[in-house]
DNA sequence: TAGCTATGTTATAAAATCTAACATTTTGTT
DNA sequence: AACAAAATGTTAGATTTTATAACATAGCTA
């Protein structure tokens, strides 16, 4: 989160996404739909992705595993955004104990 | 070289390669067609290229810009190679000065 | 049982990519 | 200068990917 804006930009076809994921087309487009993942969508209505896509994807495939439906990952995400905001407001990048935060995360879910 | 078998793994399309590099993607299979990249091909017919290929393309870009034709490009390229073998032949990982090895070949060039 | 969720399947259209040939430009050589 | 070779542009046609959208279905859950 806090280094590597590389793993931001949207390099990847879908047909990659499948690949790395295992996941389907239509998997892969329904997260969108219900907006759990945001690829980028430039001229000819191509899909790139990020590799925090794919991250992303990862991570919903496991919460599905474990039972958990698409509105309580949308809960997750969000909650995750929140915290990391918060993270930063008024913080020093130094004064983040990242590892923390990582592992309370994984604990968490 | 050391690290990172993940910039190795073939992802991209020819046209993220192309935005990468602002190379067209008549140059980018010139390019292969004299062996200074390899993309893979699999099922039908397409290229993926890796980071790696990236790095190899911009070098090449580089190298072009300085005069130096496809042919000489070759010879630098296998002359990389070599001077990394000889790296590795019998020597440790951690006895081994990369930050110097690069210095070298950047100024070499 | 009826409805919702997540995914599969299919058809069709639009883009992207590939090959291959020919054209153009630049550079090096005689 | 003339010619050959090197690097890239351009174009056409075929193949492959991707997209949209509709309908189908298995598994839950009220």
């Amino acid at each position: 989160m806090y280094k590597d804006k590389r793993r931001a930009i949207p390099l990847l076809p879908i047909s990659t996404v499948m690949g790395l994921t295992n996941l389907t087309a239509r998997q892969i487009r329904y997260y969108e739909e219900h907006h759990l993942i945001e690829p980028l969508r430039p001229d000819g209505n191509r899909r790139l992705y990020s590799l925090n896509n794919i991250d992303e994807l990862l991570e919903i495939q496991e919460l599905l595993e474990q039972g958990i439906n698409i509105a309580g990952i949308k809960i997750v995400f969000s909650l995750k955004k929140e915290a990391n905001s918060k993270m930063y407001k008024g913080r020093r990048l130094q004064d983040i104990n990242f590892r923390k935060m990582i592992e309370e995360e994984l604990e968490q879910s």
